[in-house]
DNA sequence: AGACACCTACCTAGTGGTAGGTAGGTACAA
DNA sequence: TTGTACCTACCTACCACTAGGTAGGTGTCT
């Protein structure tokens, strides 16, 4: 992969999680990137071309990133708040948004690959979410433990509603704030 | 209040909570209302206006819903209850978010008055959830209940993350597994 | 020559609006 | 009753700009 189609790909990056994905144009990356508007065709051929690359790159990101905390956390509460820190991480101050969370409310504007790709992603970290709360219950590093398989969508959502109130407000300590009994009960 | 204007602010409301902010224009309004694109300026001078209108009225909505809750239901549990069923039925089966979720993530497109309504909106649901927690540590209609100041904002943001994951899959059931171990807790 | 990565010129469709006007209705004074 | 002034609620014509693109071309490197 080219320098010019990283570039472009994290300024839209960028740009899809702090405005949405209806809140930027191909006018905003080129004048980030330093080519001209037509060109980003080349790279990409639609915006939706776009945003799907945008999806499937931060899937594989965040699978990454699922791998390190298993590696660096033995239990599975450790591994719990090591995704509250990712998370919280991805607010930037409370500046921006993980990208599914950036997109799901302008979903209409997507094309269905996009959609299917956000599902995935969803997916994916329920059934990570699902393996660590197992963890945590062979482990004993996580208190209060219900069926695993309820407690995996339950966290999901609650991050990712924590991440949108911390985003509308421009503030982390909202994000703190509804996170901190899932915390409380994770070690 | 004009039939027209309520028209345009029901029309807007339908389309921002579809496609968030960024995703309809007055044409869209234009064309379900029947009146011509200037002349919805007559009514509201700028898209920030009407925006600002429509939080400000989905506010008062939703202030009426709690104090029906409240006098419906006795306890506290069921009070919750019957909010996870208003956050539910604010899906219309997967198509649409309640208002303040379906803009928070486009709120760089927003005016600052809207971000700010959009803040009194949570601190209100924060609030009555407050209440109705510790109503039901009073009752006893509450399982496995900590302090209310921390119930609360989590379970706000359980509700939108719900909402926001079963609306990007157009799925319900997402919105039921996510809450189905806070649904477990109330009675 | 071909591949790659850009460029300019231009396109259609759409965006949120402004400006000036019309039509119908109401209230009031002579 | 009539005329006037004002209000409400719309209209047409138009604006400046922006959106995602298309088409044809150029320059560099291998």
């Amino acid at each position: 992969m080219t320098d010019t189609k990283t570039a472009l790909l994290d300024s839209a990056e960028r740009a899809a999680r702090t405005r949405g994905i209806d809140g930027f144009s191909f006018a905003d990356l080129s004048l980030e990137v330093g080519i001209r508007k037509p060109s980003i065709h080349y790279h990409f051929a639609t915006k939706g071309t776009l945003t799907l690359a945008l999806v499937q790159r931060y899937r594989i990101q965040m699978d990454v990133a699922c791998v390190d905390i298993d590696s660096a956390n033995p239990t599975g509460g450790a591994r719990i708040a090591a995704l509250v820190a990712v998370y919280r991480q991805a607010l930037n101050g409370g500046t921006s948004l993980c990208l599914c969370v950036a997109l799901s409310a302008s979903r209409e504007s997507l094309p269905a690959e996009v959609i299917t790709q956000i599902g995935l992603y969803r997916q994916t970290m329920i059934t990570w979410l699902v393996d660590a709360f197992a963890a945590g219950q062979s482990d004993g590093s996580i208190t209060d433990l219900r069926a695993p398989q309820d407690e995996a969508p339950a966290t999901l959502s609650l991050l990712e509603g924590a991440q949108l109130s911390a985003r509308a407000a421009e503030d982390v300590a909202i994000f703190d704030a509804a996170t901190r009994l899932l915390l409380a009960r994770v070690s």
